[in-house]
DNA sequence: GACATTCGTTCCGTTTTCCGGAACTATATT
DNA sequence: AATATAGTTCCGGAAAACGGAACGAATGTC
């Protein structure tokens, strides 16, 4: 294992011309794109086109303008988003936000690591919040632990060989911690993350559990940490709650009519 | 201009890699991938890793699994998707096909080709109808014809230089039919699609106008042609345009919001 | 518990491609 | 028409990508 170098790779170059691509999508020339990143004008076309050779990028005008190519979003809508996933979640979620005034989300086991697939906020402004596609920390998110919680212990010790990140004060990332919290969970019935991912948000999330009793999902609910875990925890505990009992049998009834398409 | 060479380009075969992690994530080794895409087995450890390095791609256990990297994923949802667009139009496009029973969308005119950014379907396995990201032809879909309508002279006129596509027996590709087209949308106040895309799906679609006037977006719906061209044409209509006139609003408060959060 | 097998990783000489200055062409601007 | 500014092509020198062979690290097997 080496010391993790920070060299850009062969792809560094073109991914800086794709995220300014994505930046000002469709309002931006060959000229910016040399200008921006000080490169020669040569350098810049070769890359912009080879963007657009691989569907990563595409050119409006015969290159006057750049955007970014359907392969690309296809790319990201086939797996993170889920497609079916979001179609099938989105309504609950947003019931649940009504009658809890939070940012909602749901996560997704993928590999050993949990991330972000939908998210629901109730104020355009919360956005950032939860980003779908964002990893979340086995050691300090909530719905990380509420889906972490139900996996074998092999694939938890995988999980838990990785680093495990240190956000705030109140992060932990001792295993024997983490090995307890997750417990806590399976007695609690619902995993906590207070303060330890930003110094004044809380998150609540209980887990997903499938018809057949398999956990690869959980719903999570976050906030300002004195409107989560106030008096008023209990009931919200419920509402997620029933909200994934709905969700597991339309996420069962989801995955049948996908592997029905598939044959 | 040379004849549209088909040659992959620098970054063909890490597409290609990278296709294959998006369709097993969280689900596939080294191996795998070098087996499936006949690669020499270094080789397709330095495309991963070079995937790694650059964000696209993620991997699970030191390189046992791996899946599409959060840099891809925000990159995506930071222009396509634009975040508070789906977050404000969703509920909306819900509302929406909860009283036509038919897939509805929203698209965005993005330098002077109009792509999907929000789609909403009644039933999942319609999905296929209409994939955020894509790109609609101006002289095919609905809603292309909604948004160029309203648009200047000089951008009809860039968007005509590109070659347009024949997909059906019903399309049409000459300048003058198109902007007849569009002369009829804007005397009706609404476009249509008629089997131009599919033979047998039609499209019908109203431009969203901002109160300053502007045309950047506009809701679409299809369906099977005959249930989506018949006696309720109207009322279908009506209730497109009740949403875009209830969008317009909250698209203009949203660019507000959004513009506050940047200064 | 030792062995065998498979998978991931590193090494390194050959070869192919990338790189970017200079020159060229096409499109706005005066 | 002339000028400025955009995008594109050309091509020799430089620097990678390339993949076979060898190595270490895990599983799986007896």
């Amino acid at each position: 294992m080496k010391t993790a170098d920070a060299s850009p790779g062969p792809l560094g170059r073109y991914m800086e011309v794709l995220e300014l691509v994505a930046a000002f999508p469709g309002a931006l020339t060959l000229a910016d794109v040399a200008s921006i990143l000080d490169l020669p004008k040569t350098t810049a076309h070769r890359l912009l086109k080879g963007l657009v050779k691989a569907g990563l990028a595409r050119d409006s005008v015969g290159g006057r303008s750049y955007d970014l190519g359907e392969r690309l979003t296809r790319l990201v809508h086939a797996t993170v988003e889920d497609g079916w996933l979001v179609t099938l979640a989105n309504p609950h979620l947003r019931q649940l936000i009504e009658t809890t005034g939070e940012t909602c989300y749901l996560t997704r086991l993928v590999g050993s690591h949990v991330v972000v697939a939908v998210s629901v906020s109730p104020d355009v402004r919360w956005r950032g919040y939860v980003q779908p596609g964002v990893e979340m920390p086995i050691n300090a998110a909530a719905t990380a632990k509420a889906i972490m919680a139900y996996q074998s212990d092999a694939l938890i010790s995988q999980a838990l060989a990785e680093p495990l990140p240190l956000l705030t004060a109140n992060t932990r990332n001792d295993r024997a911690w983490v090995e307890a919290e997750l417990q806590a969970v399976r007695e609690r019935g619902y995993a906590t993350c207070i303060g330890e991912i930003d110094e004044g948000l809380a998150a609540i999330s209980v887990p997903i559990i499938l018809p057949d009793g398999v956990v690869l999902h959980a719903l999570g609910m976050t906030g300002p940490l004195q409107r989560i875990m106030n008096e008023r925890l209990p009931e919200r505990i419920a509402a997620l709650n029933d909200t994934a009992t709905t969700l597991s049998k339309a996420l069962a009834l989801g995955a049948n009519i996908r592997a029905r398409a598939l044959s």
